[in-house]
DNA sequence: CTACTGTATATATATACAGTAG
DNA sequence: CTACTGTATATATATACAGTAG
Protein backbone atom coordinates (compact mmCIF):
# COMPACT_ATOMS: atom_id res chain seq x y z
CA UNK A 1 0.00 0.00 0.00
CA UNK A 2 1.72 2.58 -1.59
CA UNK A 3 0.60 6.89 0.74
CA UNK A 4 -0.33 8.69 -1.67
CA UNK A 5 1.79 12.45 -1.66
CA UNK A 6 0.60 15.15 -0.81
CA UNK A 7 1.42 18.10 -3.23
CA UNK A 8 3.74 20.20 -1.23
CA UNK A 9 5.40 16.36 0.15
CA UNK A 10 5.61 15.79 -3.93
CA UNK A 11 7.37 18.92 -4.44
CA UNK A 12 9.92 18.12 -1.85
CA UNK A 13 10.70 15.13 -3.00
CA UNK A 14 11.60 16.23 -6.26
CA UNK A 15 13.83 19.60 -5.35
CA UNK A 16 15.88 17.04 -3.31
CA UNK A 17 16.48 14.68 -6.21
CA UNK A 18 16.77 17.25 -8.60
CA UNK A 19 19.34 18.98 -6.01
CA UNK A 20 20.97 15.44 -5.75
CA UNK A 21 21.62 15.12 -9.45
CA UNK A 22 22.69 18.95 -9.94
CA UNK A 23 24.70 19.15 -6.51
CA UNK A 24 26.34 15.42 -5.67
CA UNK A 25 24.87 16.47 -1.82
CA UNK A 26 21.62 16.50 -0.23
CA UNK A 27 19.42 20.09 0.02
CA UNK A 28 19.22 21.47 3.77
CA UNK A 29 16.23 22.24 5.55
CA UNK A 30 16.46 25.81 4.37
CA UNK A 31 17.48 24.79 1.09
CA UNK A 32 14.32 23.06 0.71
CA UNK A 33 12.44 26.07 1.95
CA UNK A 34 13.88 28.47 -0.37
CA UNK A 35 13.30 25.95 -3.54
CA UNK A 36 10.10 25.50 -2.70
CA UNK A 37 8.79 28.71 -1.50
CA UNK A 38 7.86 27.15 1.71
CA UNK A 39 7.52 30.20 4.43
CA UNK A 40 9.68 28.53 7.09
CA UNK A 41 12.11 26.05 8.19
CA UNK A 42 9.70 24.43 10.47
CA UNK A 43 7.43 23.34 7.61
CA UNK A 44 10.20 21.49 5.53
CA UNK A 45 10.94 19.78 8.95
CA UNK A 46 7.29 19.01 9.70
CA UNK A 47 6.79 17.96 6.01
CA UNK A 48 10.18 15.74 6.21
CA UNK A 49 8.88 14.15 9.01
CA UNK A 50 6.06 12.80 7.01
CA UNK A 51 8.34 11.99 4.26
CA UNK A 52 10.31 10.00 6.69
CA UNK A 53 7.43 8.09 7.95
CA UNK A 54 5.72 7.48 4.61
CA UNK A 55 9.35 5.85 3.81
CA UNK A 56 10.30 8.36 1.08
CA UNK A 57 12.91 9.44 2.89
CA UNK A 58 15.78 8.00 5.62
CA UNK A 59 17.42 10.90 8.18
CA UNK A 60 20.40 11.09 10.27
CA UNK A 61 19.23 12.72 13.17
CA UNK A 62 21.77 16.32 13.61
CA UNK A 63 23.24 15.41 10.46
CA UNK A 64 22.98 18.28 8.09
CA UNK A 65 22.21 17.21 4.97
CA UNK A 66 21.20 14.10 6.54
CA UNK A 67 18.70 13.31 3.78
CA UNK A 68 18.90 10.10 1.99
CA UNK A 69 16.31 9.23 -0.45
CA UNK A 70 15.10 5.57 -0.04
CA UNK A 71 15.69 3.16 -2.91
CA UNK A 72 17.27 6.21 -4.59
CA UNK A 73 20.85 3.55 -4.30
CA UNK A 74 18.75 0.35 -4.99
CA UNK A 75 17.44 1.81 -7.86
CA UNK A 76 20.38 2.32 -9.73
CA UNK A 77 20.51 -1.39 -10.65
CA UNK A 78 23.58 -0.91 -12.99
CA UNK A 79 26.81 -3.09 -12.43
CA UNK A 80 30.45 -1.76 -13.40
CA UNK A 81 32.70 -4.49 -14.64
CA UNK A 82 35.95 -3.77 -16.67
CA UNK A 83 36.84 -4.70 -19.88
CA UNK A 84 40.06 -6.34 -20.17
CA UNK A 85 40.39 -6.31 -23.93
CA UNK A 86 39.59 -8.53 -26.61
CA UNK A 87 39.92 -12.40 -26.77
CA UNK A 88 40.14 -15.38 -29.89
CA UNK A 89 41.76 -14.96 -33.20
CA UNK A 90 44.91 -14.93 -31.24
CA UNK A 91 44.89 -11.80 -29.48
CA UNK A 92 46.86 -11.70 -26.68
CA UNK A 93 44.55 -10.81 -23.52
CA UNK A 94 45.98 -7.89 -21.16
CA UNK A 95 46.64 -8.13 -17.76
CA UNK A 96 43.68 -10.15 -15.73
CA UNK A 97 41.78 -9.10 -12.88
CA UNK A 98 43.09 -9.61 -9.33
CA UNK A 99 43.32 -5.70 -9.60
CA UNK A 100 40.36 -5.03 -11.51
CA UNK A 101 40.15 -2.01 -9.35
CA UNK A 102 42.73 -0.04 -11.54
CA UNK A 103 41.82 -1.54 -14.73
CA UNK A 104 38.20 0.25 -14.02
CA UNK A 105 39.62 3.77 -14.57
CA UNK A 106 40.66 2.52 -18.31
CA UNK A 107 37.42 0.78 -20.32
CA UNK A 108 34.10 -0.44 -18.26
CA UNK A 109 30.75 -0.86 -19.00
CA UNK A 110 27.56 -1.19 -17.13
CA UNK A 111 25.33 -4.34 -17.01
CA UNK A 112 22.26 -5.61 -15.39
CA UNK A 113 22.67 -6.68 -12.03
CA UNK A 114 20.29 -9.37 -13.19
CA UNK A 115 23.60 -10.55 -14.97
CA UNK A 116 25.32 -10.87 -12.23
CA UNK A 117 24.11 -13.66 -10.21
CA UNK A 118 25.04 -13.29 -6.93
CA UNK A 119 26.22 -10.12 -5.02
CA UNK A 120 29.35 -11.65 -4.37
CA UNK A 121 30.07 -12.34 -7.89
CA UNK A 122 30.15 -8.59 -9.06
CA UNK A 123 33.63 -7.81 -8.02
CA UNK A 124 34.70 -10.98 -10.14
CA UNK A 125 33.18 -10.33 -13.33
CA UNK A 126 34.69 -8.61 -16.71
CA UNK A 127 34.09 -8.33 -19.95
CA UNK A 128 35.82 -9.15 -23.16
CA UNK A 129 35.02 -7.97 -26.90
CA UNK A 130 34.79 -11.84 -29.39
CA UNK A 131 36.86 -11.11 -31.79
CA UNK A 132 35.95 -14.50 -34.78
CA UNK A 133 33.23 -16.90 -35.13
CA UNK A 134 34.88 -19.62 -33.43
CA UNK A 135 31.71 -19.96 -31.54
CA UNK A 136 29.16 -18.78 -34.02
CA UNK A 137 26.81 -22.29 -33.16
CA UNK A 138 27.06 -21.22 -29.75
CA UNK A 139 25.22 -17.99 -31.10
CA UNK A 140 28.17 -15.71 -30.08
CA UNK A 141 29.83 -14.04 -33.12
CA UNK A 142 32.64 -11.38 -34.05
CA UNK A 143 31.72 -7.88 -32.55
CA UNK A 144 29.85 -9.35 -28.74
CA UNK A 145 30.72 -8.82 -25.50
CA UNK A 146 31.16 -11.74 -23.40
CA UNK A 147 30.69 -11.29 -19.92
CA UNK A 148 32.59 -13.55 -17.49
CA UNK A 149 33.02 -14.36 -14.11
CA UNK A 150 36.88 -15.18 -13.12
CA UNK A 151 37.64 -18.14 -12.35
CA UNK A 152 41.04 -20.58 -12.17
CA UNK A 153 39.31 -24.03 -13.39
CA UNK A 154 35.98 -25.02 -14.77
CA UNK A 155 33.25 -28.04 -15.15
CA UNK A 156 33.34 -29.85 -18.81
CA UNK A 157 31.61 -28.56 -21.37
CA UNK A 158 31.85 -24.90 -19.97
CA UNK A 159 32.57 -21.74 -22.62
CA UNK A 160 35.66 -20.25 -20.70
CA UNK A 161 38.35 -18.13 -21.51
CA UNK A 162 41.36 -20.12 -21.88
CA UNK A 163 44.96 -19.05 -21.96
CA UNK A 164 47.92 -20.63 -23.28
CA UNK A 165 50.90 -20.28 -21.56
CA UNK A 166 53.29 -20.83 -24.71
CA UNK A 167 51.41 -19.07 -27.01
CA UNK A 168 50.61 -16.15 -25.00
CA UNK A 169 46.94 -15.79 -26.71
CA UNK A 170 43.59 -16.03 -25.15
CA UNK A 171 40.92 -18.25 -26.39
CA UNK A 172 37.18 -18.31 -26.12
CA UNK A 173 36.02 -22.22 -26.61
CA UNK A 174 34.21 -25.26 -24.37
CA UNK A 175 36.74 -26.88 -22.05
CA UNK A 176 36.66 -30.21 -21.89
CA UNK A 177 39.51 -32.09 -20.33
CA UNK A 178 40.96 -35.45 -21.02
CA UNK A 179 43.18 -36.61 -18.86
CA UNK A 180 47.05 -35.42 -19.73
CA UNK A 181 45.60 -32.77 -22.32
CA UNK A 182 42.52 -30.51 -22.36
CA UNK A 183 40.42 -30.08 -26.03
CA UNK A 184 39.41 -26.89 -26.13
CA UNK A 185 36.22 -27.06 -28.55
CA UNK A 186 35.17 -24.54 -30.96
CA UNK A 187 31.35 -24.02 -31.63
CA UNK A 188 31.83 -23.35 -35.61
CA UNK A 189 31.25 -26.73 -37.79
CA UNK A 190 34.36 -25.28 -39.82
CA UNK A 191 36.63 -25.24 -37.11
CA UNK A 192 38.40 -28.37 -35.29
CA UNK A 193 38.86 -28.79 -31.27
CA UNK A 194 42.25 -27.67 -30.21
CA UNK A 195 44.37 -30.06 -28.27
CA UNK A 196 47.07 -28.93 -25.78
CA UNK A 197 49.05 -30.11 -23.10
CA UNK A 198 46.96 -29.25 -19.74
CA UNK A 199 49.75 -27.76 -18.46
CA UNK A 200 49.61 -25.36 -20.69
CA UNK A 201 46.28 -23.78 -19.98
CA UNK A 202 45.09 -21.72 -17.90
CA UNK A 203 41.16 -20.70 -16.88
CA UNK A 204 40.43 -17.38 -16.81
CA UNK A 205 37.13 -17.15 -16.46
CA UNK A 206 33.26 -18.53 -17.67
CA UNK A 207 30.64 -17.00 -19.71
CA UNK A 208 27.75 -15.70 -18.09
CA UNK A 209 26.30 -13.29 -20.51
CA UNK A 210 26.67 -11.90 -23.81
CA UNK A 211 26.12 -8.75 -25.50
CA UNK A 212 25.54 -7.77 -28.41
CA UNK A 213 24.57 -3.90 -30.40
CA UNK A 214 23.06 -3.73 -33.70
CA UNK A 215 24.44 -0.35 -35.84
CA UNK B 1 48.32 13.71 -17.90
CA UNK B 2 47.08 12.24 -14.44
CA UNK B 3 48.26 13.18 -11.34
CA UNK B 4 49.68 10.76 -9.25
CA UNK B 5 47.77 10.38 -6.10
CA UNK B 6 49.41 10.39 -2.56
CA UNK B 7 48.78 7.87 -0.52
CA UNK B 8 46.86 9.86 2.43
CA UNK B 9 44.85 11.59 -0.88
CA UNK B 10 43.76 7.87 -1.90
CA UNK B 11 42.60 7.02 1.27
CA UNK B 12 40.47 9.82 1.58
CA UNK B 13 39.08 9.50 -2.09
CA UNK B 14 38.20 6.05 -0.80
CA UNK B 15 36.62 6.88 1.89
CA UNK B 16 34.44 9.58 0.78
CA UNK B 17 33.49 7.49 -2.03
CA UNK B 18 32.37 4.56 0.41
CA UNK B 19 30.82 6.75 2.54
CA UNK B 20 28.84 8.05 0.02
CA UNK B 21 27.64 4.69 -1.14
CA UNK B 22 27.04 3.55 2.49
CA UNK B 23 25.56 7.23 3.38
CA UNK B 24 23.83 8.52 0.45
CA UNK B 25 25.48 12.43 1.11
CA UNK B 26 29.27 12.98 1.36
CA UNK B 27 31.16 12.72 4.66
CA UNK B 28 32.31 16.03 6.77
CA UNK B 29 35.73 17.19 7.25
CA UNK B 30 35.58 16.05 10.63
CA UNK B 31 34.23 12.63 9.08
CA UNK B 32 36.96 12.22 7.22
CA UNK B 33 39.64 12.74 10.04
CA UNK B 34 38.49 10.05 12.16
CA UNK B 35 37.58 7.83 8.85
CA UNK B 36 41.30 7.88 8.14
CA UNK B 37 42.61 8.76 11.51
CA UNK B 38 44.10 12.31 10.56
CA UNK B 39 45.57 14.22 13.55
CA UNK B 40 43.52 17.33 12.56
CA UNK B 41 40.46 18.92 10.56
CA UNK B 42 42.90 21.38 8.95
CA UNK B 43 45.27 18.35 7.12
CA UNK B 44 42.05 17.17 5.67
CA UNK B 45 41.25 20.49 4.67
CA UNK B 46 45.15 20.90 3.29
CA UNK B 47 44.44 17.41 1.31
CA UNK B 48 40.68 18.43 -0.20
CA UNK B 49 42.39 21.48 -1.79
CA UNK B 50 45.06 19.30 -3.23
CA UNK B 51 42.42 17.01 -4.32
CA UNK B 52 40.39 19.71 -5.86
CA UNK B 53 43.45 21.21 -7.49
CA UNK B 54 43.86 17.94 -9.54
CA UNK B 55 40.54 17.67 -10.14
CA UNK B 56 39.32 14.74 -8.53
CA UNK B 57 36.58 16.62 -6.03
CA UNK B 58 34.70 19.73 -6.67
CA UNK B 59 34.07 21.56 -3.15
CA UNK B 60 31.28 24.75 -2.33
CA UNK B 61 32.27 26.99 -0.55
CA UNK B 62 30.78 27.01 3.23
CA UNK B 63 28.56 24.43 2.33
CA UNK B 64 29.06 21.22 5.20
CA UNK B 65 29.41 18.27 3.15
CA UNK B 66 30.30 20.15 -0.16
CA UNK B 67 32.42 17.81 -1.45
CA UNK B 68 31.29 16.33 -5.13
CA UNK B 69 33.49 13.36 -7.07
CA UNK B 70 34.23 14.52 -10.00
CA UNK B 71 33.12 11.95 -12.77
CA UNK B 72 31.46 9.82 -9.90
CA UNK B 73 27.39 10.46 -11.76
CA UNK B 74 29.52 10.55 -15.57
CA UNK B 75 30.98 7.23 -14.37
CA UNK B 76 27.46 5.97 -13.89
CA UNK B 77 27.16 4.93 -17.35
CA UNK B 78 24.16 2.94 -17.23
CA UNK B 79 20.74 3.41 -18.70
CA UNK B 80 17.79 2.26 -17.40
CA UNK B 81 14.58 0.90 -20.09
CA UNK B 82 11.60 -0.08 -19.35
CA UNK B 83 11.18 -4.25 -20.00
CA UNK B 84 7.66 -4.02 -21.58
CA UNK B 85 7.52 -7.73 -21.53
CA UNK B 86 7.86 -10.57 -24.06
CA UNK B 87 7.95 -11.11 -27.77
CA UNK B 88 7.06 -13.83 -30.27
CA UNK B 89 5.68 -17.59 -29.79
CA UNK B 90 2.49 -15.76 -30.37
CA UNK B 91 2.08 -13.58 -27.11
CA UNK B 92 0.83 -10.53 -27.27
CA UNK B 93 3.04 -7.65 -26.03
CA UNK B 94 1.33 -4.67 -23.36
CA UNK B 95 1.17 -1.53 -22.86
CA UNK B 96 3.83 0.98 -25.54
CA UNK B 97 6.19 3.27 -24.11
CA UNK B 98 4.50 6.49 -24.98
CA UNK B 99 4.42 6.52 -20.92
CA UNK B 100 7.87 4.88 -20.29
CA UNK B 101 7.96 7.00 -17.14
CA UNK B 102 5.30 4.94 -15.54
CA UNK B 103 5.99 1.28 -17.29
CA UNK B 104 9.68 2.32 -15.25
CA UNK B 105 8.11 1.40 -11.92
CA UNK B 106 7.10 -2.22 -12.72
CA UNK B 107 9.97 -4.01 -14.41
CA UNK B 108 13.27 -2.54 -15.80
CA UNK B 109 16.58 -2.86 -16.57
CA UNK B 110 20.05 -1.36 -16.70
CA UNK B 111 22.03 -1.45 -20.00
CA UNK B 112 25.65 0.25 -20.97
CA UNK B 113 25.20 3.95 -22.55
CA UNK B 114 27.22 2.06 -25.72
CA UNK B 115 23.67 0.23 -26.66
CA UNK B 116 22.15 3.31 -26.53
CA UNK B 117 23.83 4.77 -29.24
CA UNK B 118 22.59 8.48 -29.20
CA UNK B 119 21.90 10.03 -26.04
CA UNK B 120 18.01 11.34 -27.43
CA UNK B 121 17.51 8.11 -27.95
CA UNK B 122 17.85 6.92 -24.44
CA UNK B 123 14.19 7.41 -23.79
CA UNK B 124 12.83 5.18 -26.71
CA UNK B 125 14.40 2.44 -25.18
CA UNK B 126 12.86 -0.61 -24.36
CA UNK B 127 13.47 -4.16 -23.68
CA UNK B 128 11.29 -7.31 -24.63
CA UNK B 129 12.16 -10.98 -23.60
CA UNK B 130 12.33 -13.46 -26.48
CA UNK B 131 9.94 -16.47 -26.30
CA UNK B 132 11.15 -19.12 -29.54
CA UNK B 133 13.81 -19.83 -31.84
CA UNK B 134 12.20 -17.93 -35.22
CA UNK B 135 15.16 -15.78 -35.19
CA UNK B 136 18.11 -18.11 -34.22
CA UNK B 137 20.15 -17.62 -37.49
CA UNK B 138 20.07 -14.15 -36.58
CA UNK B 139 21.66 -15.55 -33.53
CA UNK B 140 18.93 -14.63 -31.17
CA UNK B 141 17.70 -17.65 -29.41
CA UNK B 142 14.81 -18.43 -26.88
CA UNK B 143 15.37 -16.68 -22.79
CA UNK B 144 17.55 -13.70 -24.81
CA UNK B 145 16.26 -10.11 -24.20
CA UNK B 146 16.13 -7.81 -27.00
CA UNK B 147 16.66 -4.13 -26.37
CA UNK B 148 14.79 -2.22 -28.74
CA UNK B 149 14.06 1.56 -29.82
CA UNK B 150 10.25 2.59 -30.57
CA UNK B 151 9.43 3.79 -34.17
CA UNK B 152 6.64 3.22 -36.35
CA UNK B 153 8.34 2.35 -39.17
CA UNK B 154 11.59 0.41 -40.57
CA UNK B 155 13.71 -0.09 -43.44
CA UNK B 156 13.29 -3.21 -45.38
CA UNK B 157 15.15 -6.43 -43.87
CA UNK B 158 15.66 -4.39 -40.38
CA UNK B 159 14.72 -6.37 -37.30
CA UNK B 160 11.78 -5.26 -35.90
CA UNK B 161 8.94 -5.79 -33.47
CA UNK B 162 5.83 -6.28 -35.70
CA UNK B 163 2.28 -5.94 -33.75
CA UNK B 164 -0.31 -7.74 -35.96
CA UNK B 165 -3.08 -5.76 -35.10
CA UNK B 166 -6.09 -8.39 -36.10
CA UNK B 167 -4.25 -11.04 -34.17
CA UNK B 168 -3.49 -8.96 -31.68
CA UNK B 169 0.05 -10.37 -31.29
CA UNK B 170 3.57 -9.00 -31.27
CA UNK B 171 6.36 -10.95 -33.34
CA UNK B 172 9.76 -10.55 -33.75
CA UNK B 173 11.25 -10.92 -37.30
CA UNK B 174 12.70 -9.36 -40.22
CA UNK B 175 10.86 -6.63 -41.80
CA UNK B 176 9.79 -6.63 -45.72
CA UNK B 177 7.50 -4.27 -47.47
CA UNK B 178 6.10 -5.87 -50.72
CA UNK B 179 3.33 -3.44 -51.96
CA UNK B 180 0.09 -4.03 -50.69
CA UNK B 181 1.10 -6.68 -48.13
CA UNK B 182 4.52 -7.12 -45.17
CA UNK B 183 6.74 -10.07 -45.70
CA UNK B 184 7.62 -11.44 -42.05
CA UNK B 185 10.60 -13.07 -42.29
CA UNK B 186 12.17 -15.15 -39.40
CA UNK B 187 15.73 -16.06 -39.10
CA UNK B 188 14.94 -19.85 -39.08
CA UNK B 189 15.67 -21.98 -41.56
CA UNK B 190 12.76 -24.22 -40.44
CA UNK B 191 9.81 -21.85 -40.43
CA UNK B 192 8.83 -19.86 -43.25
CA UNK B 193 8.08 -16.35 -44.18
CA UNK B 194 4.85 -14.98 -42.74
CA UNK B 195 2.99 -12.84 -45.24
CA UNK B 196 0.45 -10.07 -43.79
CA UNK B 197 -1.62 -6.76 -45.19
CA UNK B 198 0.22 -4.10 -44.38
CA UNK B 199 -3.01 -2.02 -42.83
CA UNK B 200 -2.08 -5.12 -40.19
CA UNK B 201 1.07 -4.62 -38.91
CA UNK B 202 2.24 -1.89 -37.32
CA UNK B 203 6.12 -1.82 -36.47
CA UNK B 204 6.63 -0.92 -32.45
CA UNK B 205 10.77 -1.12 -32.56
CA UNK B 206 13.99 -1.45 -34.55
CA UNK B 207 16.42 -4.25 -32.54
CA UNK B 208 19.37 -2.62 -31.60
CA UNK B 209 20.57 -5.02 -28.98
CA UNK B 210 21.05 -8.13 -27.46
CA UNK B 211 21.49 -9.80 -23.72
CA UNK B 212 21.93 -13.39 -23.07
CA UNK B 213 22.70 -14.67 -19.27
CA UNK B 214 23.85 -18.03 -19.15
CA UNK B 215 22.62 -20.27 -15.60
C1' DC C 1 -6.30 16.24 15.04
C1' DT C 2 -3.36 18.52 10.37
C1' DA C 3 -0.74 22.05 8.29
C1' DC C 4 1.15 25.65 8.94
C1' DT C 5 3.89 30.83 10.90
C1' DG C 6 7.68 32.91 13.04
C1' DT C 7 11.52 32.90 16.07
C1' DA C 8 15.20 31.20 18.86
C1' DT C 9 19.11 28.30 19.76
C1' DA C 10 22.34 24.61 20.38
C1' DT C 11 25.58 22.40 17.68
C1' DA C 12 27.59 20.58 13.52
C1' DT C 13 30.87 22.09 10.47
C1' DA C 14 34.07 24.70 7.35
C1' DT C 15 37.75 27.37 7.81
C1' DA C 16 41.22 30.60 9.50
C1' DC C 17 45.43 31.07 12.09
C1' DA C 18 49.85 30.31 14.50
C1' DG C 19 53.13 26.94 14.65
C1' DT C 20 56.48 22.81 13.61
C1' DA C 21 59.37 19.35 10.97
C1' DG C 22 61.94 18.01 7.02
C1' DC D 1 58.59 24.97 -0.46
C1' DT D 2 55.35 20.41 1.46
C1' DA D 3 52.90 18.10 4.98
C1' DC D 4 51.59 18.33 8.84
C1' DT D 5 49.81 19.69 14.62
C1' DG D 6 46.66 21.92 17.51
C1' DT D 7 43.32 25.36 18.54
C1' DA D 8 39.88 28.80 17.82
C1' DT D 9 35.81 30.66 15.68
C1' DA D 10 32.28 32.27 12.64
C1' DT D 11 28.45 30.40 10.54
C1' DA D 12 25.67 26.90 8.41
C1' DT D 13 22.19 24.07 9.89
C1' DA D 14 18.92 20.96 12.41
C1' DT D 15 15.68 21.41 15.62
C1' DA D 16 12.91 22.94 19.54
C1' DC D 17 9.22 25.89 21.01
C1' DA D 18 5.13 28.89 21.27
C1' DG D 19 1.50 30.01 18.48
C1' DT D 20 -2.42 30.12 14.75
C1' DA D 21 -6.06 28.47 11.38
C1' DG D 22 -9.29 25.16 9.85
Amino acid sequence: MVEQLRPRQQAIMRFIEDFLDENGYPPTVRDIQYGCNISSTSVVDYNLKGLVRGGFLRRSKEVSRGIEVVGRRERERGVTIPVLGAIAAGEPLPVFPQDVATALEEDSMEIDTGMATKAATKEKLFALHVKGDSMIDALIRDGDMVVLEAQESAEPGEMVAAWLVQEEEATLKRFFPEGERVRLQPENTTMSAIYVDARNVQIRGRVVGVLRRYE
